[in-house]
DNA sequence: GCCAGATCGATGACATGTCAACGAAAGCGT
DNA sequence: ACGCTTTCGTTGACATGTCATCGATCTGGC
């Protein structure tokens, strides 16, 4: 561990930007999407996803790989959406084990009607405030980090244990 | 809510790859920390807050201030560093009712032996993937969000409730 | 000086997220 | 067909975050 480069000014002033933009945006994003919709972002998450597929229907595997949520997270979360009708759980006929979860009308009705003002909120407090330059160059680095971040190989440039298990 | 303006495919791949970023970094660096440094990201975060300061010590309140968390969340956090001995509270001379947060050598030590690590992680999951003028726009653009964000009046150009109240 | 209201930090109840373990059911090689 | 291993989703214990509330203290107007 020797010299460590520290960030430079411009280094520091993104990492601390994206820190802080992280953080606000969230806590304003959350409490416009309680207060409008009586959801929080977790609900909104779930029901956005099953209701971008054809049927509202997806293998909880299937909804939490595509989430990045660990099974055991969405298995508690479908638990308390179940309680406030929003979602059910099926058998699931090839498979035994698994339970596919459905979108209910009612939360179909929910994510239906809270999906027009959270994009607003997107637009009002991100979006609309970047040139077209910069939308694209936030989606160029995003998925260039996010590939970078997905390939388990790539992942591992640091001071590795070179094979001595 | 008369018809909403969605997030065309540029938009959505920027907002899109933004939430996969923040969650998978997230994970990365909260993963390597723990690993490395026994450190959560809160802890790192109040400890490298603190360590910012001269004396490493701040009132409980100026700390929430700038990590911009409540302060019961901070009181909690505290007391369970506390138990580790990474922190101490000491009385507040001139507030009686206000404590000060204050880095305990250990508390000093674990910042400075987790620091180079932590920051050769985010080099190579994002700094380091970013073109210097990728870096600029990222830190340009944070900025402006943050301050709109941070502007009660800005952060209010929404179909409005106009003062019938 | 005194009182009304604001601020400070702590606390308990509760919501949410993580982690390790489990039983049940598939997959897979033989 | 038989075990061994893996995967699926659930569960309970626990860590963490949020929210409302509290007592103590400070502040500003009178």
């Amino acid at each position: 561990m020797d010299a460590p480069r520290w960030l430079d000014e411009r280094e520091d002033r993104a990492w601390r930007g994206y820190r802080r933009m992280r953080r606000l945006l969230d806590l304003e994003l959350a409490r416009e999407l309680t207060q409008d919709a009586g959801l929080s972002e977790p609900d909104y998450d779930v029901l956005s996803d099953l209701s971008e597929t054809p049927q509202g229907r997806l293998r909880l595997s299937e909804l939490a790989h595509r989430m990045l949520w660990s099974r055991s997270r969405l298995s508690h979360h479908l638990s308390r959406m179940q309680q406030r009708g929003l979602v059910t759980r099926e058998e699931c006929a090839d498979d035994a084990r698994g339970s596919i979860v459905v979108l209910t009308p009612a939360g179909r009705q929910a994510i239906e009607s809270a999906a027009p003002g959270h994009v607003a909120a997107v637009r009002r407090h991100l979006i609309d405030l970047l040139t077209p330059a910069e939308v694209d160059a936030l989606g160029a680095l995003t998925h260039r980090v996010v590939d970078h971040l997905a390939d388990p190989g790539l992942r591992a440039t640091r001071p590795q244990p070179t094979a001595e298990a």
